[in-house]
DNA sequence: CGTGAAGTTTGATATTCCGCAATGAACCCG
DNA sequence: CGGGTTCATTGCGGAATATCAAACTTCACG
């Protein structure tokens, strides 16, 4: 909770872009920073919504579990990006679980502030409804791609939404920059960690990709955009 | 595209329920009504958003295209909410397409609006909010179905969300108020129509529902939540 | 009416993908 | 450095569901 937070820090970020150094010193004073270690749930689904969050550093899981204890990954939030928004969409209630995907470092605000923000920051509410869209859109893609594409081109569309927000590119190849297993691909695209496990077992052999524990590498992504039957 | 539309019709509606008469006056003037009959296109996906639109009758159905030419049905747009609303989440184009799922009547007023109506009429902006957040909630719910259940599970779900947003009910059994085809439930669920058809088949020899063509009933609502594996 | 188009049913066959089971490799921590 | 835990790999059999094919109903419209 350190209040010697830098400016520099959010200054560029969209949805403060337009601010001047004063207030963006105001917004930081009264921002929460909090370190939270890598699998640690941040909120969840059906909680009463008292914060809202600015990523600063690492990936959040937006997560939805069924009754029976399977979970569902819906979206991933890469750094820069607020999230824990119920306000934005009307509710008073977290929609989903966070779950930080790795070592993760946030800012946050009381609740009360966001209608503030809003009205006080020029920008902030466009950029937030942006946000939504976007999100949406992405779920969108989801449910398209669940109804429409067999397993093999579901994971492979996966792993280009995680290079698209967290990959580290590497002369031809890219790296997704944060730790994910095969039964976290699995928790995106419905099916099981095994057949994640064969597919990529697969395409190691092709020399598509590459994995550790983990880490997987993409050696060759426009193999993979053929694999996600674009 | 008549200057002589009834205040009642919207008044009690949530995005308008609380102005006052004159507002609403001045809302309906500069509005356009239109009929859109059975199967029309409304908007396209990716189509410049020209316009934003408030259905007052018939269902809407919101519809994804993929490359190859298959539909996915996103959601369904019951009477008396807004939709077209690409300004809500930022955006300058449709995200889907809108096609009517039976005759529909919608008003409609041009974009540059938006902004006047958010400023000038209290409410509007929250209620288009939370109507964006429910849909989020809709398609999570999608997303959770697809990844989690088994066909038959799914297409359970479907059918007891069209009966929650075009039910008319008849005694104990529930009737889908507009126009379903088995294709339409396919698309809903990422299924094919035959699937389909053979799950419909075997819950009426069960008795569960029963149907003509394009019209489904729900003989047995609790059932049918059963089968739905809630 | 009669004809065609749209929607539905059903069977037979094909295939994908899951579930189960067991082993193996990588990492953490004391 | 050893032991346990988490994560990954792989084979096999079977169930769920798509695909193909054909006939049948219902309806709209001339």
């Amino acid at each position: 909770m350190s209040n010697r937070l830098d400016p520099s820090l959010i200054a560029r970020l969209p949805p403060f872009s337009k601010l001047d150094r004063d207030q963006i010193t105001t917004l930081l004073e009264q921002a929460t920073s909090q370190l939270y270690p890598a699998e640690t749930t941040i909120f969840s689904e059906g909680q009463e919504a008292e914060r809202f969050f600015l990523l600063l550093d690492g990936h959040i899981r937006v997560v939805r579990l069924t009754p029976g204890g399977e979970q569902v990954i819906a979206l991933h939030i890469p750094p820069g990006q607020l999230f824990g928004i119920a306000q934005a969409i009307g509710r008073k209630t977290y929609p989903a679980m966070a779950v930080a995907a790795e070592d993760c470092i946030a800012l946050s605000w009381p609740v009360n502030l966001w209608q503030r923000f809003c009205d006080d920051f020029p920008g902030f509410a466009t950029e937030t409804y942006r946000t939504v869209g976007e999100r949406m859109g992405e779920l969108h893609e989801s449910i398209l791609a669940m109804a429409t594409k067999h397993v093999e081109e579901r994971v492979a569309c996966a792993l280009m939404r995680l290079i698209q927000q967290g990959g580290r590119k590497d002369g031809n190849a890219v790296e997704i920059s944060f730790p994910v297993t095969r039964q976290n691909i699995s928790d995106m695209t419905g099916t099981t960690l095994h057949t994640v496990s064969r597919l990529l077992s697969a395409w190691a052999r092709d020399g598509v990709v590459e994995s550790r524990r983990r880490h997987i590498r993409i050696l060759d992504p426009h193999r993979l955009v053929l694999l996600s039957g674009a």
